[in-house]
Parts: structure tokens; sequence; C-alpha cells
RNA sequence: GCGGUCGUGGCGGAAUGGUAGACGCGCAAGCUUGAGGUGCUUGUGGGGGUAACCCCGUGGAAGUUCGAGUCUUCUCGACCGCACCA
């Protein structure tokens, strides 16, 4: 015993620096993970994506989570006989690369290529199964090129175009924002409060596409439910109806007012009727009262920011213009402005009805306005209900409502509607909350947008054969606005169709329209069309995909959009991108501050010295540092970890063990030093027993310690199997460390007949299995068994379970009393009911728990738990 | 306000309605070592007992069940998303 323990301490260490470069580079020059754009194999394929990463400088934590995460399952899949797509590439347009310019006078292309250079070559430190090959980046012509052919099918197919409307300014930025990158009424990029501004721009009608976007989420049972919640409440689908009131008198030549409602049913509770500062009888209004004018300038200026901050103030106007009521023509109602009244909604202007809305209660408190319920809760009283402030929500009867009094809140709405159809004033209709997706962006370090502004033809596409339009290569970032439409030349061209002097638009698309498609062009990256369709039909969709949480709406919505978009210009024939979702947690780590407070500077980890009693000094100084609370890593925190020292340190298969086995993939995970530690034991520990097994030899036969340990492996292939199925990755490790610790034990005991060969066996399952988390430590100890083989490990068949094996030849069955254990027993697997029912009550302690009751009940479930149900 | 997720040892976490706490970290004792940020062994939910064992225990309360961490209802707490959407 104390010789083999001997033994393991004096066992070389496994030299990671030297064998991971090895194993990268035989990987690379046996073209492991390469295929084909369209395989002539057999196998079935599986498309395995990780969210592209925007270059912006380094690969930090989180990357590599999300990377290594999409790499066990690209291996794992591999192994079980799949022909795996498992692509890299970048996200590479974006506002850091120009304001690098702005600051430092570096071109965005370049600052954009020299960062790709750099974080490239920190991927493959980490040993990932990518087939670079097929990397590009969305900056290059060559993949935007094809993203504005793209584009110029949609137009045709209607599917683009150009509106008026109102937008989200960020002053900031100097651009314009999609309501998705507004937050808290802020710039997502710059913080600003936004403005409201009336611009032309182009837009892709996603709203097309609103009922088939809300519907097929349905489909996705592969994604999380969560991210499927908040994509249909994004999309917004309500019912109701649309609703024309009749102005008392003209106001210029507006004779009425359109309003979307989802309560028909309290039309006869209503008492006024407010507009969106933006609604053309506002402005018609407006027109010829100066207070009036005055009121909508100031809603203006607060933009959408104040409105979120000051959500319980709201401010409204009285026109002194009156509605006729539908149902009753000699009742009137005053027309207020509102500030709460949005003009993207619905048709801009609501019908206030304060018993049963809440938002129309606080108005109508405010400024005095009646308030008639409507609706009559379950058992109450008609003759003193009543609102104060809290409006009536709830289900209930109809009353003070003439021809709808007596019915039920949705026989209501169904009667309004009719009526309202009959008068011809009104109609059902289906109202979304999605909006359509707003492209244009005045940045110079974007897609162009490929159109032609002509004085005499209009709105001109860019002829397909001068495609791409490419970013000049001198545009000048040194002043604000946009370096396209600064440029000395590059707007100006003929116009296609006349010839005469015409400008090229100057705005680029949105980045989000570059990472909506990118993951098609993987498929044929270097086809001369956008895609090539046999690829493609081959590939998509998406088998499983995997990023974070931020995008679950803006990104994935987009995506779910072009490939419906591209279905219809012929591109494509799939339904949806993405068949299965993964959305991993953040990477999170302790902050570290040189005093309490305001007063502390953020201090690095690696500034940071924890001491033994739990507290932390500074690494140089000794003063104390103030540990504070853990938190997503963040720059301003200084809470970073950067993986290329913890891989310098101690490779790239501990840093990915400890990721996969730290805790469950979707959630936030805590980076400890002591955790790295740990997984580096591990990793050393793995190669010290395969190592030693290698030699191992025994006599033939069998013996129960064999047959124990043949066991364990097994269970170990089929428990490792299901969690890598479920994406269970701590659970692989966690069974990884069991096979691990029986093959340990085995080491230790006495020689027994056949356990030379079952502890051979044991390594090499563990050497295959740990493969997909640790594939470079998977291929020495691969090696280490089979000296001779130039196998890789990374082309193997996935173990198989013996089901021999997995039947365990005694089964331990759990006897209750009454619910609580009282003891086990170990019986022969599928042993009669009756033999083991005797078996447990003649276990000692069982047997005293019985003592001097009665059994009224068995309970038995085969192969594990008897329960004896007793009385007295 | 609306919607959702999650509450299990000192910590990360396991657990098809069937032996709660697998596995790891940490900690403790011991062995190894010139030394230990090494390797190894044993122990480690709380309480009681020399022990066999017993009692309690998955945020709280109730319910369904022979049996509940798991299902149902209510409740408290943490986190996340949306938010004047008519």
């Amino acid at each position: 015993m104390s010789q083999s323990i001997a033994a393991a301490a004096d066992a070389p260490r496994y030299n990671f620096r030297e064998a991971e470069p090895r194993w990268q580079h035989a990987w690379a020059e046996r073209g492991c993970f390469r295929v084909a754009d369209v395989p002539t194999d057999n196998k079935p394929k599986y498309y395995v994506l990780e969210m592209f990463p925007y270059p912006s400088g380094n690969i930090h934590i989180g990357h590599m989570r999300n990377y290594v995460m999409g790499d066990v399952v690209a291996r794992y899949k591999r192994a079980r006989g799949f022909t795996v797509l498992h692509p890299m590439g970048w996200d590479a347009f974006g506002l850091p690369a120009e304001n690098a310019a702005r600051e430092r006078g570096i071109h965005p292309a370049k600052w954009t290529w020299d960062n790709i250079a750099a974080m490239r070559a920190e991927l493959q430190r980490i040993g990932l199964s990518l087939e670079w090959e097929r990397e590009f980046a969305t900056c290059d012509p060559a993949y935007y090129g094809h993203q504005q052919k793209l584009f110029l099918d949609l137009w045709r197919a209607g599917l683009a175009e150009r509106k008026e409307s109102w937008v989200n300014w960020d002053p900031v930025d100097g651009t314009v924002l999609a309501n998705e990158q507004v937050i808290d009424g802020r710039g997502w990029r710059s913080g600003a409060p936004v403005e409201r501004k009336q611009l032309s721009q182009w837009f892709l009608k996603i709203t097309a596409y609103a009922e088939e976007l809300l519907d097929a989420l349905r489909t996705l049972d592969r994604w999380p439910e969560r991210v499927k919640l908040m994509q249909e409440r994004w999309i917004g689908r309500s019912e109701g109806a649309r609703v024309q009131f009749a102005l008392a008198e003209k106001v210029g030549d507006i004779a009425q007012v359109e309003v979307y409602t989802t309560r028909p049913d309290t039309l006869f509770g209503m008492s006024f009727l407010a507009l969106a500062p933006e609604h053309p009888l506002s402005a018609a209004v407006a027109a010829r009262d100066p207070k009036a004018a005055a009121f909508v300038a100031e809603c203006r200026r607060m933009g959408t920011s104040e409105a979120v901050i000051e959500t319980a103030e709201k401010q409204g106007y009285d026109t002194g213009v009156r509605v006729r009521h539908p149902f009753l023509p000699n009742v009137s109602f005053p027309v207020w402005i509102a500030n709460f009244v949005l003009m993207e909604y619905g048709t801009g202007a609501i019908f206030g009805c304060p018993g049963h809305d809440q938002r129309d209660v606080e108005f109508a408190r405010k400024y005095g306005l009646t308030v008639t319920p409507v609706v009559l809760p379950p058992r109450a009283d008609p003759a003193t209900f009543a609102i104060d402030d809290e409006a009536y929500v709830g289900p209930g009867t109809i009353f003070n409502s003439g021809f709808l009094d007596g019915l039920d809140v949705e026989a209501a709405k169904r009667a309004a509607i009719a009526e309202l159809q009959r008068l011809g004033m009104g109609r059902g209709e289906v109202n979304w909350r999605l909006r359509d997706w707003g492209v244009s962006r005045q940045r110079g370090w974007g897609c162009p947008i490929p159109m032609i502004r002509c004085a005499a033809c209009g709105m001109v596409p860019v002829p397909e054969d001068q495609l791409p339009v490419t970013l000049p290569d001198d545009a000048q970032f040194d002043r604000p606005g946009n370096p396209l439409d600064h440029h000395p030349t590059w707007k100006h061209v003929a116009c296609p169709q006349c010839g005469a002097p015409a400008q090229r638009e100057t705005d680029t698309f949105d980045t989000f329209v570059d990472s909506s498609w990118y993951f098609a062009r993987f498929c044929s990256p270097r086809a001369a069309a956008p895609v090539e369709r046999d690829a493609v039909d081959h590939w998509l969709p998406v088998d499983q995909y995997i990023g974070g949480i931020e995008h679950a709406i803006l990104h994935l919505l987009y995506s779910r959009f072009f490939v419906r978009a591209m279905k219809r210009t012929g591109y494509l024939n799939v339904e949806e991108p993405f068949a299965g979702l993964f959305t991993q947690g953040m990477v999170t780590h302790e902050s570290y501050r040189s005093a309490p407070g305001p007063n502390g500077t953020w201090l690095y980890p690696d500034e940071v010295v924890r001491q033994p009693d739990g507290n932390a000094v500074h690494r140089t100084t000794g003063e104390p540092v103030v540990i504070g609370r853990v938190e997503a890593m963040s720059k301003s925190k200084r809470n970073t970890v950067a993986p290329e020292p913890i891989i310098a340190r101690y490779g790239a298969d501990t840093a990915r063990c400890y990721i996969m086995s730290d805790n469950p993939p979707d959630r936030d995970m805590e980076w400890t030093e002591a955790g790295v530690a740990g997984a580096f034991r591990f990793t050393q520990r793995v190669f010290r027993l395969i190592e030693n097994t290698g030699a191992a030899t025994s006599s033939e036969g069998t013996s129960d310690a064999a047959l124990a340990l043949r066991r364990v492996t097994h269970r170990t292939i089929a428990a490792v199997t299901e969690a890598l199925d479920s994406f269970a990755f701590n659970v692989a490790v966690a069974r990884l460390y069991e096979l691990a610790n029986a093959l340990s034990d085995a080491e230790r005991s006495a020689d027994a007949p056949g356990l030379g060969a079952a502890r051979r066996e044991a390594a090499e399952v563990l050497a295959r299995l740990i493969a997909p988390m640790m594939p470079h430590l998977a291929e020495e100890a691969y090696k280490s068994l089979y000296p001779g083989s130039d196998r890789l490990v990374a082309e193997l068949a996935w173990p198989e379970a013996d089901p021999d094996l997995l039947a365990a030849d005694t089964v331990t069955i759990a006897v209750q009393v009454m619910g609580k254990l009282r003891g086990t027993i170990n019986v022969p697997p599928d042993a009669p009911r009756d033999a083991n029912l005797a078996a447990a009550r003649a276990d000692s302690n069982v047997a005293r728990a019985l003592e001097g009751k009665r059994i009224v009940k068995e309970i038995y479930v085969p192969n594990r738990i008897v329960n004896f149900v007793v009385a007295g």
C-alpha cells in the first residue's frame, strides 16, 4: 500500500505547458474538426454555435465559459457519431472601434483586426474544437457585401421600407436608437436621456411576422421558458377594438379620432378622451392654442426618460374640444392631451374609463373628471358600489351601460364590438406591441446601406454588380456626426437609373443586422452568394445555440425574423434559426477596496492576498483590504480575472474543468482561486492515476474487487452520458471524480484476479470521458495507455456502457415503518416480493420498530422501498 | 404594478414522488515530508447516547400521499425581466 502511494507521489507531473500546444497542433494537423459545407457522409448533423464575440480586445472569463460549454457539447456530439459544425467568427462592427479611432487616431478597421488577431490567439490556447477555416468578421466586405444583397432582396420583397417616424434620438452618440436600445429612457450605450425626434429612416418590417413570431414560440421546446416569455411580452398581442369618436366640431379638417381599446365593454364608463402629444389632433389644437403648444413642447422635451422617472405624475391639458359617445349621440366628453399616452401604440389616443383602468382613475382624480363604474364585482351592491382611488379591473357584471347591462365582461366585449360594427363606428382588432425595426444608424463603422438618393428618381438600389458598397479607407473620425456623410467624395455618385448626380445613403445598418444571419453564413462562409442553398438546407437550424441571457429579446428575435425573411426571399427553408437555446450565467468575483466607502480605490484580485483568518491584505503594502460584494466582473470595479494568466499558470484543461464543475451552467458562477486550485489537483491526479495504471498487470480471472471496479466504470459511462445530454456539466464532472476515486481505491487494494485489467479499462474510460471537458489531458492520458498508437481521443467514439455491468448483483432496499427509514436490506435484484418483505421484517431494527404494532398495509416498490403502515 | 426564477450543511451544489446532503471546496485529526499553497488516510447537517440507535432537519404554514426537497395552495425572502401598451 505505502509503496503505491509513494509511487503516486513520485510520478511525473502532467506538463500541460508542453502538452496542450502539442495536442492543439495535432488536432489542427489532422483536421479533426473540419467538415464539408455539404457533407456526403451519412452521419446525422449537429450544429453547435456560441454567440460570436465582439472583438473588444481580450477574451474574458465570461467568453471562456460560453465557448467551453459549446466545446463540451461539440466534442461530445462528435464522439456520439454526429458530424459537428462548430464555427467561430467576429461581430466586428460597432461603436468602440469608432471611439478608439476618435480617441487614439487609429482607424477602426486596424483597431478591430488587431483585436481579432489577439483574441483568436487567446481562444486557440483554450483548445476549443473550432473549425477555424470558417472564421469571418462582419466588418469584412466579403461578409457585409452579402448583407447588402440580402437587404436589397428584402426591400424588393416589401420587407424593408423607408418611412418618417418618431425615433429615439441619442443626443450624445448622435444616433437613432431602436426601442430595444432604450433602457429606462436612456441610450443603452451612452446612458444619455433619449429625446423624441422625427426622421426618415430605414425599417425592416418585423411586424409583418408578429403573429408568426409569437405562435412559433410554442414550437421552441428546447428554449428556456423565460426567454420565450420575454419574447411573448415583447411581441405583446392584445385583443380589442378600434373605435371612432366623432368630434363635436371639426378642428382644422379633423372630424374624428380613432381609439384602440381592450375594454370596449366599458365604453359607457367613459369620462374623457386623451391624445398623445404627437397625435395629429394635438398638433391641430396646438396650432390655434399657444398653451396647448407649450404643453406639447414640454412633453417632447421630457422625452421618454422623465416619463419613466415620474411614473406617477400624470399630466394633461384640456383642449376644450369634445367628442361624441358612439352609443350615446347626445352625450359628449372632453378631449385632453396627456403625457402618458404613447403615439407608437394603438392609435395614439385612448378613451378614459377611470372606473376600470388605474391610469385613468389617477388622471381623473387629478383633474376632477367623472368616475362612473360600469363593471359590478361579484356580490357587490350596485346601489353602493363606488370607485375611490383604485380602479376595479376584475371580472363582474356590466351595469350603468344600456344594452350591455347584465352581461359579463367577455360577453359585453363581443356585444359592444358587434354594435360598433353595426353602427360603422368601429371593429374588433388585434394589436401588437412589437414595432418595425429601425435599422438606420448615423455611424461610420458599419455596413453601408446600399441605396442611392436621386433628386429625380427617389430612392434607387445600388445595382448588384456594384456590390459590395465598401467603406472608404480614409474616413475621418475626429469630429462628431457621421464620417461617411463628412467624407469629401464617398457619397457622391451618379444615379444608376438616370445618371444624374446623386448621393449614397450615408447611414449604416444597426449592428444587430450583422448578427441576424451570421449563423447561416457559417454553413458556407466562402460562397459567392449570401448562402449556399444546399449548405443551409443541410446544417440549419442551429441545433444548440449558447449565449448570454442579455440577448433574450433583441438578437434572438431579429434572427427569428431574418430566417423568415430569408425564407420568403428564397435563401433557405427553415422555420426557426435556433432549435435549442441555452443561456449561461455570468461569471462573478469578489470585489476589493483599499478602504471602506468612497475613500477606497478598487483593487485587482492580483493585488490582494487572503489571510488564513479570512481577512485580506494588499500583496505589496500589507495594508488591510475591504472585501466587497461578489458581483459581475466589471472593469470599473476591477474584479475581473483574465483567462490568459490562469491558462499560463494552471493550463487550459484546469480552467475548463473548474468552469464546468463549479455549478450548473445556467447559474451565475463565482470565480475563486481556491476553486481553480482544486481543479488543478484533479487534473494532476487523473494523469497520475492513468499513468500508474498503464503498466498494471494481474492474474487472469475475475474477483469481486475487479467486478466492482468494472461496475463503477460502466455506471460512470451511463451517468456521464446522461449528465452531458442534459447540460448537467457539474454533475458529469462529479461522476468523473467518483470514477477517479474508485480507480484510486483499486490502486491501493491488494492484487486480485482480473483487477489489473479492470484498472486498465477504468483508466481508458476515464481518459475518454474527460475528453469533452479536458481534451488535452484526455489525449495525454490516452497516449500513456497506448504509447504506440496514433489514434486521437478527439476521433474516438464515445464509450458504451455494458448493460450487464449496469445491472447490480444486489440492490439495497430501504425499509420504512410509517414512512420513516428503519433499515436497509441487501437482496438480489428482482427478488420475489414475499422474500423481500420477510427479509425486511427480519431486520433487527425494523423488527423493533414493528414490535407490538399491527401491520395494516405493506407498500412494496420493487428494488427500491418497503414501507410498513402500522396501527396501534 | 405585471411576469418569471430560485430558497437544501460553513460554501458551490446532488437527488425519474421512494435511504436528503452525491461530488467538490473549506475545516479537523493523523501519516508522509528538510519544508509545504505537496501527496495520502480518516472524519465533517444539528441535538442526544459509551454504543446499538433515537429525535430534529431542504425559508415558513397548511394540504394531497403509505411516503414530499420534489406535487397543490397560501406566505416570507432573494434575484431577474418588463413597465403609463390603452
